[in-house]
DNA sequence: AGCGTTGCTACATTAAATGTAGCAACGGGA
DNA sequence: TCCCGTTGCTACATTTAATGTAGCAACGCT
């Protein structure tokens, strides 16, 4: 079953401050997943193609970062492979001005 | 120096795809950066000020992190101690909707 | 049956983070 | 001037996480 409480694994301190903030900035502060949300964005993906697109990350870690993905309700296992949840395409739509700022901060080229 | 080009250290694949984006997660999904960005939203913090906000984190991993946010141009040491540049703030403020997100996750309560 | 794909796991190696300790440099006081 | 507390930062041994390679069982297809 998935966790009742959206309450990142232990691991990282600050994980169980209360603030929900916390929490989801540990979970996203994991290798891979922000990538993997991110590669998620246009639609399912097979755990190989994922794989792909993740620059062939060891499938221990991806499948790690899905368990986790799939507990806090943003990812899920579809028929036609993981795909992001209701839940999931709101978080990537925080990302939005993130994509937004990486583009002027490549202009911005160094300090 | 600072780096010239804003292209996140090696250690992570896809650091350098060429996307803005890719070097950002990169940045932003190591431990405590984006923990660090958030404690600082405030105003400047001293080291071992920001080490007592972050939970007491290893100061090791927190210098790494700091130089890593120093040289890609979003935090600064001043007579105060460490802060946000203003392309940090700028950073900063696209979690804001990631913390109303937060807030909603945390009501969702699991899947 | 045979093949290819799926999601997923084992396990040895390598890399990163932690925790504790402590450094040199600066700034007051006394 | 000497002491004391603080600053930013580093060393280093231990613990934890990630990597890379291999391979499993289950499903679908022909």
């Amino acid at each position: 079953m998935a966790k009742q409480v959206p309450t990142a694994k232990p691991g990282v301190r600050g994980s169980r401050s209360g603030r929900p903030i916390m929490a989801l900035l540990d979970l996203l502060g994991r290798r891979w997943t922000l990538r993997i949300v991110w590669e998620l964005r246009e639609g399912a993906l097979t755990s190989r193609a994922l794989r792909t697109a993740c620059d062939e990350a060891s499938p221990t870690i991806l499948q790690t970062r899905l368990t986790e993905l799939r507990e806090a309700g943003f990812v899920e296992l579809t028929d036609d492979g993981y795909s992001l949840t209701a839940l999931g395409r709101e978080l990537f739509a925080t990302f939005t001005p993130l994509n937004r700022f990486a583009e002027r901060w490549s202009k911005h080229a160094g300090s």
